[in-house]
DNA sequence: AACATTCGTGTCAATATACGAAACAAAAGT
DNA sequence: ACTTTTGTTTCGTATATTGACACGAATGTT
């Protein structure tokens, strides 16, 4: 009996989501609009968001988000506290190869970076923190694609979005890739979704062995030849082994 | 015609809350014990913030709250563009005494530099932006402390790594040291972490009141007398209050 | 200045919606 | 084997949420 939900929560999400999306303030009325809500049921959801912390309005009547959203995510973050885990394994990879280093974890059908570390070379790849990428053709999203995949595949079906010619786009493709994700441990993306962008990662586990994160680095496609590829691989795997092995024990 | 809620979205978001809180996942039944909500109602709520990607459930039936209101809480603080906000302010510092200005902002147990301004003077004591500092020796991380001790003295206590011998590493002195903090309104650190490096910082205050970022002065420790201080104390209390002016209004 | 649109905010009745109680199987404790 | 507690589902009902409409105040247009 899945697919009910609460129609008030959700447009009040949607509205929280909205107002955080929105780089200056917004009025009701343009909101309603963007939302496809009633006048009415907008303005009263801003009353409770208001009452409840999460929006404030300023003399002009335009809405905000207030940083009691901000709050709440610091929270999460500190409980997990993936990234103070994660910061030795990453200061290695980042130390070994000097390229990019990030923590991921899924979000929907992207990778969200959680941690980064940037490149300590001159060329950079920059993808800040918070970001995220399509999980289809990079190294982190396709490492979390792949153990994910029973839930996943059905959805990514109509979404494999091309960004280059060497994006997957075929799902019996993709089926293979994640099978030699599976097997090797480690997925390897080489420009398929920047051309120019090569990146490597490998997953994380958590206590129960579910895959909860990815790390990977990610670097200058003509920096990097085969043999490095083959080397960085072992060091990501070694990277997120260890990481996974720290989580173990908590 | 104030103080109406729609009691839908206020109960899911309280959920949402108190997953964010929840170290570890938790089960319906006892979350709807602790809310207070009816079994039926707390499980309702659960799909549908699943639904709409704010909370996962795991094998065993827990749930947790998912990384999507961090992701939001980054959204909004990258829309408040703090670095462009402060400019004024941190120019008006570095003006006031010629040393480096720092914008900083709390990131696990340090503070994150996002925003600085060279020293103009000849000895520069340098940290590069995005760089990050241990949050109990040095003014920012301190300022930033005092303002989420609740949330962040537990973590601390295995954390308090000596750096000279001026570093705080007793939860019982740093207890005091937050709460005189809190009373002066700036944090000065004289030493803590560079032995050589005075700092000082007072916090900055979001539009409800929340800590969200800390601006200060970092200078050589011998260009500074305790009159100096004194002074510069005020300089950037009195910048840290205008730009937390400016933040109201937004 | 007069007019026409927009805006944010209230009102209110109708009904769609979220609600609690009860029941369920499965798991955990005893 | 028995009892309690878990997560989930069903269902009838009441109530809380809804959308249409109204309103004055801004804002824009002529």
């Amino acid at each position: 009996m899945v697919g009910k939900v609460d129609s008030t929560l959700s447009k009040g999400l949607s509205i929280l989501e909205a107002l955080a999306a929105e780089p200056k303030g917004i009025g009701v009325s343009e909101l309603a609009r963007n939302l496809e809500l009633t006048k009415s049921n907008t303005f009263r959801l801003l009353q409770t968001l208001i009452a409840v912390g999460y929006v404030t309005q300023d003399a002009n009547k335009q809405y905000f988000a207030s940083m009691k959203t901000w709050k709440i995510g610091q929270m999460i973050m500190e409980k997990l506290d993936l990234p103070g885990l994660s910061i030795s394994q990453m200061q290695y990879l980042s130390s070994m190869t000097g390229e990019a280093v990030y923590l991921a974890v899924l979000d929907g059908l992207s990778t969200l970076y959680i941690e980064k570390i940037e490149s300590t070379k001159a060329v950079r790849t920059y993808t800040p923190k918070g970001g995220n990428a399509p999980i289809h053709c990079v190294a982190t999203g396709k490492a979390l694609l792949a153990f994910h995949y029973d839930t996943l595949r059905e959805k990514l079906i109509d979404n494999l979005t091309l960004y280059t010619d060497k994006t997957i786009t075929s799902i019996e493709v993709l089926d293979k890739e994640v099978d030699t994700i599976k097997a090797q441990g480690v997925a390897i993306d080489r420009g398929e979704y920047r051309a120019e962008v090569l990146s490597i990662a490998a997953p994380v586990f958590s206590a129960n062995n579910d895959v909860i994160a990815a790390i990977g680095v990610s670097a200058p496609a003509i920096n990097v030849s085969e043999d490095d590829i083959e080397n960085m691989s072992r060091t990501v795997i070694l990277a997120a082994q260890s990481l996974s092995n720290t989580l173990k024990d908590i």
